[in-house]
DNA sequence: TTTTGAGTTGTTCGA
DNA sequence: GTCGAACAACTCAAA
């Protein structure tokens, strides 16, 4: 059993099926490949959380057979170790993971062992759900209903009496240095678990009305959990469709997304890279500087989007409102390439996943899928109010705002005297940025409309 | 085959 | 202060 981004064993089709492969008579060996190649767009957060949840599968199978290296000669050289006759992997539906599955497929096949792909991190895998016309779905709401109409089969148990074995030495698991002051959350399937409980039991009927609020703990805070597979989708939407409301309906949206998402990813694998709408190619973006840099550090002067950036190098996670916001900021105020934006998430999100990151900034850059309507341009001010109306998330991850009142919080430069000492004044005027961007837009059409003629 | 209506996340302007 | 219109172009599905 090669595990890679389902780090579980419930609900877990690929082991299940390596248990089923080797019977009564065969030991399973539990492998993860820490692969060098994936160290670099993974960011620390991310690698350390990765290591805490290493931890906790390697005490559910009294330690996990842990190679490093590359993939095709690790996983040959554990299964001819084994004496393996098959090796049991979850579908990886990335541009990455195609690739070095294919690889690792015919490195296998050389010495006569195979590699079955049972189930995948998706309760509908990509692929599955297509328009009348048979190609990916482009919209997101006729998605969605041919999403559910797919539906999907109930969760399975994990299995008992699994016969660990680790024939070959493991590479050890050091401890990753984690910034100072970072916060990780629990990491492991245990403490997936008990996270998604405690969200249905206190979280799930207010969901729906409170989720965009930043200053509360509305949200489930399951993205880490689902991104390295502690816990399956399956597990969760069995649960939501036990459930009546506004909660839940909304929840199972928001997990769609995440479907949608790998499936537009899958169906255009370039678009991890490159702008889904091709005529974005042409659109005037200015070379990222000390803009970029204020925006990594929370040094932008509107409270709303330093918050959020500070939120996300604090503890390697931000809100889903708040992402947008800073995004839109990066894009549609400081004229920088979404490219840089999404680099920069999935350096520091220990919850970061290609598809919805990749996906959700060129929606907001107007150039993705179901893209935001070019004049959707959020104001951060008006965010700030609306959805951290007394401030306290800006109060939370912004110590300089700590002592201003809510009536200024979102525009501490209209305060008598200034901003307080040690918060810059605002390094770009909104209105005339989001002038300009809408200006650059009306170009690109321009520029656009004639090519085509 | 053609037409029509709807489509995650917003803001500004003018009546 | 409130409210509706306007701000494109394109995909998809139903009529």
């Amino acid at each position: 059993m090669w595990f890679r981004r389902d780090l579980r064993l419930a609900d877990n089709p690929a082991l299940a099926s390596a248990v089923a492969a080797a019977g009564a008579d065969q030991g399973v060996v539990p492998l993860f490949v820490l692969d060098p190649a994936l160290s670099t767009p993974a960011g620390v957060p991310r690698r350390a959380y990765l290591a805490a949840s290493l931890r906790d599968l390697g005490a559910a199978v009294g330690g996990l057979q842990l190679r490093r290296g590359d993939p095709a000669q690790e996983v040959v050289a554990v299964a001819r170790a084994a004496s393996a006759t098959s090796v049991h992997i979850a579908a990886d539906f990335g541009p990455r993971g195609r690739v070095r599955d294919r690889q690792v497929e015919s490195a296998l096949a050389a010495h006569g062992i195979e590699l079955v792909r049972a189930g995948s991190p998706y309760a509908v895998p990509p692929g599955r759900v297509a328009s009348k016309t048979g190609d990916p779905y482009q919209v997101f709401t006729p998605y969605s209903r041919a999403w559910r109409d797919h539906g999907w089969p109930p969760p399975m148990i994990a299995p008992r009496g699994v016969r660990w074995t680790r024939p070959l030495a493991s590479h050890p698991l050091d401890p990753e240095p984690v910034p100072g002051g970072l916060r990780l959350p629990a990491a492991g399937e245990r403490a997936a678990h008990r996270r998604w409980h405690a969200f249905l039991d206190r979280g799930l009927d207010r969901y729906a009305a409170t989720r965009d609020r930043a200053d509360l703990d509305s949200t489930s805070r399951m993205s880490v959990h689902l991104k390295w597979g502690e816990i399956h989708p399956r597990t969760m939407l069995a649960e939501l469709a036990r459930r009546r409301g506004a909660g839940a309906a909304r929840y199972q949206t928001e997990l769609a997304w995440r479907e949608f998402y790998a499936d537009v990813l899958w169906a255009r694998p370039e678009s991890a890279r490159e702008y889904l709408r091709g005529e974005f190619a042409s659109m005037e973006y200015d070379q990222p500087g000390p803009a970029l840099t204020a925006w990594c550090d929370g040094l932008t002067g509107y409270p709303i989007v330093d918050a959020g950036m500070r939120q996300l190098r604090a503890e390697g996670w931000m809100h889903n409102r708040i992402r947008m916001v800073v995004a839109s900021f990066l894009v549609k105020d400081l004229h920088v390439d979404w490219r840089h934006g999404a680099r920069h998430f999935m350096r520091w999100l220990v919850d970061a996943d290609l598809a919805s990151n990749q996906h959700g900034w060129q929606w907001t850059a107007g150039c993705g899928t179901d893209a935001a309507p070019y004049f959707r341009i959020f104001n951060p001010t008006l965010q700030g109010k609306r959805f951290d109306p007394h401030g306290d998330y800006v109060r939370r991850y912004v110590p300089h705002l700590a002592q201003v009142d809510e009536k200024w919080i979102h525009q501490p430069w209209t305060l008598p005297g200034g901003p307080p000492p040690g918060y810059p004044a605002p390094i770009v005027d909104h209105d005339h940025e989001r002038r300009e961007s809408l200006r650059r837009v009306e170009r690109l059409r321009g520029r656009s409309t004639v090519e085509s003629q």
